[in-house]
DNA sequence: GACCTATATGACCTTTGGGTAAGTTACCAC
DNA sequence: GTGGTAACTTACCCAAAGGTCATATAGGTC
């Protein structure tokens, strides 16, 4: 039968890749591990599956590709910010800012290190494992701090305090994502607006 | 060939519907509406498959009267306390002692709610908004009330800050479900702790 | 021109899960 | 005793999705 493109010297490797994975890391990031069909990512970069199968291996090293490539950039810019002098609340929202700017034209990057139909077992859940703790562990740091001076250093609230951060954050990128309209900057101003309302003016 | 149960008079219809619906709410509650399979709550229950699709239709009709049951506890329990005179924080601290009492024996019921993989259209899509609604109208309120004292009344802030306040609350409940020998009780503690360390003495 | 490799494809296989067909029989009413 | 119904089952169907097989050929090297 007709093969339109087989044969053909197409796209470079590298470049197909890249292009791959910019679609998988949407659909993932939008859909969720698991309603993301290799089929509807092949359909939407042009190409045939055995093509994304030839180079990635299988749909979690895809998956764990886009995780890579993605885990990198958040998980570097985290680590910046927390090089930063920032200390807690403002650490804070040091961390926000930058993440709203890193995020502004990839939202869905987010949701791939937060996805409950990821697989939880072998090489996905490992790597997620990884960034999450990178991430984790700053916001740790960040939270353990805040609590030290609050005088409270009692590990288990100092991990459900992290797991409230972590639930703020990835509250205010959904909120983000169903209003996509607002800019980055427009996010970081809410932010201060509501952290004035919780804290009053103590929070400038 | 064998068929074990057929041609018996098991189990009364309606006592073998709250067994498969106690079966099902924790299936979907742990795993997700889209990664439990009917089969795999049949075979939890003693049953065949047939026997769910004949009393609840379909997989959406069992996940919806999964919800149907849960949510009107739920949703009861979080309207009964917006009724009391909690406002602000104090309300908010109200709203999640009740609910971790209500929710202590099956933790699991708050992700039927809230689980990115049940459907987005159709039936369930409308009864998950509809106690979404009931239990965002509640949240909506509390923080409404909550902006306006602090002087702030733009609408986008105040749903931004509804989503913040859901956020903690499902961030609180999937902590717990991983620490599950903690109690209702000091859950409550714990978020008390908290607040302390954010807020100082004055949330006293 | 021959050979090799890179880039690519349609067709196919297998498994899984949503759902149904056809059938069984205990119990009850008449 | 007969008929009807409720409660129940095994076997099966179909579609979808993960993944593979066999094949095509443009372009580059020798």
């Amino acid at each position: 039968m007709v093969r339109p493109n087989a044969g053909t010297k197409g796209v470079p490797r590298l470049d197909r890749e890249t292009q791959i994975l910019d679609i998988a890391s949407e659909q993932f990031g939008t859909h969720g591990f698991a309603a993301t069909s290799v089929a509807t990512v092949a359909d939407k970069a042009g190409i045939s599956k055995p093509l994304i199968y030839n180079y990635f291996g299988s749909k979690e090293g895809l998956y764990e590709a886009c995780l890579d490539r993605g885990g990198s950039l958040l998980a570097d810019e985290i680590e910046r910010i927390a090089r930063g002098e920032a200390v807690g609340i403002e650490r804070g929202m040091a961390t926000l800012a930058g993440m709203f700017t890193l995020l502004e034209p990839q939202p869905y990057l987010w949701r791939l290190f937060f996805d409950p139909t990821a697989p939880s077992t072998g090489a996905i859940a490992d790597s997620i494992a990884g960034y999450a703790e990178r991430i984790g562990k700053l916001a740790d740091e960040g939270v353990t701090e805040l609590m030290r001076l609050a005088g409270n250093d009692d590990p288990l609230d100092i991990s459900a305090m992290t797991a409230v951060w972590l639930g703020i954050v990835d509250s205010l990128m959904n909120w983000w994502m169903e209003h996509p309209e607002e800019s980055a900057e427009q996010m970081m101003q809410r932010c201060m607006r509501l952290l004035t309302a919780l804290f009053g003016g103590d929070a400038e």
